[in-house]
RNA sequence: GGCUGGAUGGCAGAGUGGUCAUGCAGCGGACUGCAACUCCGUGUACGCCGGUUCGAUUCCGACUCCAGCCUCCA
């Protein structure tokens, strides 16, 4: 089965036809550096890094490109706000998000680029767009996109240029010839951060940075464009407008965008204070819990962060760690014996059809009961399962802990008995069980219970781990 | 108002023109000193109204409701 997936330019479901056989560029739009990111950012994160995982399982060549926005007026804004340096605060910002991501499993993007060391980029770009008339420099200094010059302007997100006209949502400066006409190159003072331009001082628009950055790097016309789910409009409508007219080239075959996170059933926003950054978040849930969370509804669903939700996913996982716990030194199966595997057939059958997620973990999760079916008496085949399940959650970038370790610190729970005081107790309990003394050893258990601790009696001794 | 996508059992969440999703929770049973883990069994689920069809949750049309975008936002 060839590779199916969601087009937001065709809005369905197309077969993906790469430009090189073999290889796939992919740029997806990053972050805007200025805050630590939060569980949106994470969502489309780990939405494109387990795509990117399974694409590469499947021998794609996958170029993954994703930007750094770090320069812009939120951060410069925030840089003031907090009386530092906006380089330094950007430096931070990334250092953040690259521990935020190695946390939550996210692969580096073969390039990160930022707009600030791309200057030269953005500049031609404009230069272009100016050139054949795409762009003017309005009277205020800045240099804006014609709009009205680019008749196929709306067709990603399907708005009628006239309507949008109309409509009186869009900013409205007068220096502009078009109220839907949008800053390619800002003007500043010259005492603020910028660059000097044909145009005079100033900062490059946040749409141009992109155009220039993944035309630059990945040519005029490349295979998949990535991002949030607030993206189609305006900000890769206006990468189409300004690329396709300096280049004259279409620009992207197949715009992927990820659905939105949902906070208690609420929009996620500033104002309702609903705010939760990735470092909140694993504060609270182990990552790979979070990461499963993401992954168990399909990458293009609206998702709810909520404590009952992210219970769930966490108690899902233990399904597959309780599985797995019996053959902790388990290694995952190698790609080439993994083609028979009818499970890893379900799952690419599933992860073929515009990466199906959940789907591709409802066969992980049929593995798993022929597993634990097996185990009694064919440890042999248990143990070939076993290394299946692990190569099929590593294609997806979870199930690659000790399951040991995952289940004695998945709790959500913080604080409690330290695992000394829990063994401690547990050795207690022993001793009353041998010496039959039941009452005893119920009480231990229950206790621990209290405590957040489940006991777990096995051939092999006693187990614990939080819940 | 415009655009896009939804509406599935207690919850989460796939999928399909007619025999199973799957996970969590529940109930009954097996196992267990008791539990836990596990296994077996168990739920008249597909927003509403029409149409097509031998048969529709699945296709078509209308309706209702929900979400995202239309303004900086992943």
């Amino acid at each position: 089965m060839a590779l199916q997936l969601y087009n937001t330019l065709t809005r369905k479901k197309d077969q993906f036809k790469p430009i090189n056989p073999g290889k796939i560029d992919l740029y997806v739009c990053g972050i805007t550096v200025y805050d630590y990111c939060h569980i949106g950012h994470a969502r489309v994160l780990v939405a494109f890094d387990a795509i990117t995982r399974y694409l590469r399982s499947q021998d794609w060549d996958v170029n993954y490109v994703r930007n750094i926005t770090d320069i812009d007026d939120k951060i410069l804004q925030r840089a003031d706000e907090n009386k530092e340096l906006y380089t330094d605060l950007t430096a931070r910002m990334i250092d953040a998000m690259h521990e935020d991501e190695r946390a939550l499993g996210i692969l580096p993007p073969n390039l990160e680029p930022r707009a600030t060391r791309h200057m030269d980029d953005i500049l031609d770009m404009v230069q272009t767009l100016v050139d054949n008339h795409y762009a003017y420099r309005a009277d205020n200094g800045d240099v804006y996109y014609r709009v009205k010059r680019f008749p196929d302007y709306g067709k990603l997100s399907n708005k009628n240029p006239d309507e949008l006209l109309s409509g009186a949502r869009v900013g409205v400066t007068e220096a502009k010839e078009d109220p839907r006409d949008f800053a390619l190159w800002k003007a500043a003072d010259e005492s603020e951060a910028g660059w000097p331009s044909p145009w005079g001082y100033g900062r490059p628009g946040w749409h141009i940075e992109c155009s220039a950055m993944s035309t630059c790097l990945l040519g005029e016309t490349f295979d998949i464009h990535g991002g949030g789910p607030d993206l189609p409009f305006p900000h890769h409508e206006n990468e189409i407008a300004q690329s396709e007219a300096a280049t004259g080239k279409h620009f992207v075959n197949y715009w992927m965008h990820a659905g939105a996170v949902r906070v208690d059933n609420e929009k996620m926003s500033k104002s309702l204070n609903n705010f939760f950054t990735i470092r909140d978040v694993l504060k609270k849930y182990h990552p790979e819990v979070v990461r499963y969370f993401l992954l168990s509804s399909h990458y293009r669903s609206p998702i709810n962060y909520s404590e009952d939700n992210l219970i769930e996913a966490r108690q899902g996982l233990e399904r597959f760690y309780f599985a797995l716990q019996n053959f902790a030194n388990v290694t995952a199966t190698a790609q080439g014996e993994l083609e028979n595997s009818e499970y890893y057939q379900r799952f690419v059958a599933a992860m073929d059809d515009d990466f199906n997620t959940r789907e591709a973990f409802s066969a992980m999760y049929d593995l798993v009961r022929e597993l634990n079916t097996v185990a009694r008496k064919n440890q042999t085949k248990a143990q070939a399962l076993a290394g299946e399940l692990k190569a099929l959650g590593g294609i997806l970038g979870v199930l690659q802990e000790d399951p040991e370790a995952f289940l004695k610190g998945a709790s959500s729970q913080t604080g409690g008995l330290s695992d000394a005081a829990i063994e401690a107790l547990i050795a207690e309990r022993e001793a009353a069980k041998l010496a039959k003394n039941y009452t005893r050893a119920d009480e231990v258990r229950e206790e621990l219970k209290q405590q957040g601790v489940i006991l777990e009696d096995s051939r092999e001794g006693t187990r614990w781990r939080r819940d």
